[in-house]
DNA sequence: AACATTACTGACCAAACGGTCAAGTTTTTT
DNA sequence: AAAAAACTTGACCGTTTGGTCAGTAATGTT
């Protein structure tokens, strides 16, 4: 067979197989749920036969943990772009900036997550009590300390968090009822960027901080 | 047979068996979705035979639409608690308060609806087209009046209207989630009435108007 | 009391599903 | 160039699924 496939691909082709895979199963998880997403169908998204996504994956329980660990690390990662070290201002403007982003570009993960907790996070339940409850308990100390140093309003931290998410994470959840209501038509550049001002304004404005 | 059943249950007895059913059915389409949500478990919840389920409802697609139809107009009622005669501070106001007691008291219909969205729509598209598009143009047009009037903010209208879907909608998708990080324990009545308080005052105060 | 209608249900079935496997091909290592 | 390892796949299988149906029981009507 063709030999310009050079050797460096030797472990390349597994993970690059692997990313394949993962890559069709989230849109085909996020589009059709757990149980309604098939094998099959994510294999013809694939475009491989459903026998070889089964030769890198044992079973579709591993497809979906895997997907579901993804997005999870990349909203974490995202995380750390509330660094208290900032202010609360800029430290709320650059979280929401950064969420929005992720709700336009990560629309498919954003929707596994959001089925996965809605039917009782059964794959994902360890990291809600481990990794999230410590970053969220952690942020809200920081956001209660400027409270107690006026710097911004006297909101419950926790809830001011859930605002965050559920606004964010709405453009990318509910994103074809927003496409429905906006004629039938994706957002264009201008309208997100509309999108992310209008979520900083009013939370910003509404936590007693004056906008960016 | 017992003959204490009365003879007005004639009619009764149909609408209140598809009634058991339904219930069952909402229950469980929220915790596994659509496709796995099997005819069988919903038969179990209801407590009756699976064939008796069929003889009430023709297909699950049919439960499945009669439940999504239920939420919606739940909603849509809900939905003219934006009483805009009231003025902006008050049409808001209970507003949020409606769709937050709608969260706690309907957390497997929005459960439900969420995961329909999620999905594309398939079976509410009609509705979103029509009655939802049809009011949400409306009250935005209100919405524009009061900023025109310089009653409130210049914020988009229909970004508001989403941020109040998304925050308070999210106390019921997300209620696992937040039971997580609330130690596991289901809001108390004054946890309640924290998110009913950080919501209005959050939204209210984002889009200039002081809370009531 | 006879009849008609509605309600109920165990047993069954074709289709679709997740997953396996043996037999092959390709690639890497020696 | 031979042996080993990794990859690929059509055919297959046991299970579960949504839905049917024939037969029965209960209820309402005359």
């Amino acid at each position: 067979m063709k030999n310009n496939t050079v050797s460096f691909q030797k472990f390349a082709k597994r993970s690059q197989n692997q990313r394949i895979i993962l890559d069709a199963a989230e849109k085909v998880f996020a589009e059709a749920g757990f149980a309604g997403a098939t094998t099959q169908l994510i294999a013809d998204v694939a475009n491989l036969p459903k026998a070889n996504v089964h030769y890198y994956f044992k079973t579709k329980q591993d497809i979906y943990r895997q997907v579901v660990y993804n997005i999870f690390d990349i909203w974490m990662e995202a995380a750390s772009a509330f660094d208290t070290e900032l202010g609360p201002r800029e430290a709320l403007s650059r979280y929401i900036d950064k969420k929005m982003d992720l709700a336009r570009s990560h629309p498919y993960g954003s929707k596994v997550w959001a089925s996965e907790i809605i039917q009782g996070a059964p794959i994902i339940q360890d990291y809600l009590e481990g990794q999230l409850k410590e970053w969220s308990k952690d942020r809200s100390k920081h956001i209660q300390r400027w409270i107690d140093d006026g710097e911004m309003d006297a909101i419950d931290p926790e809830h001011l968090l859930y605002m965050i998410w559920s606004t964010t994470q709405h453009y990318a959840d509910f994103a074809h009822q927003i496409e429905t209501l906006n004629s039938g038509e994706p957002f264009s550049d201008a309208q997100w960027q509309t999108a992310k001002l209008s979520v900083k304004t009013i939370i910003l404005k509404g936590v007693g901080l004056s906008p960016t």
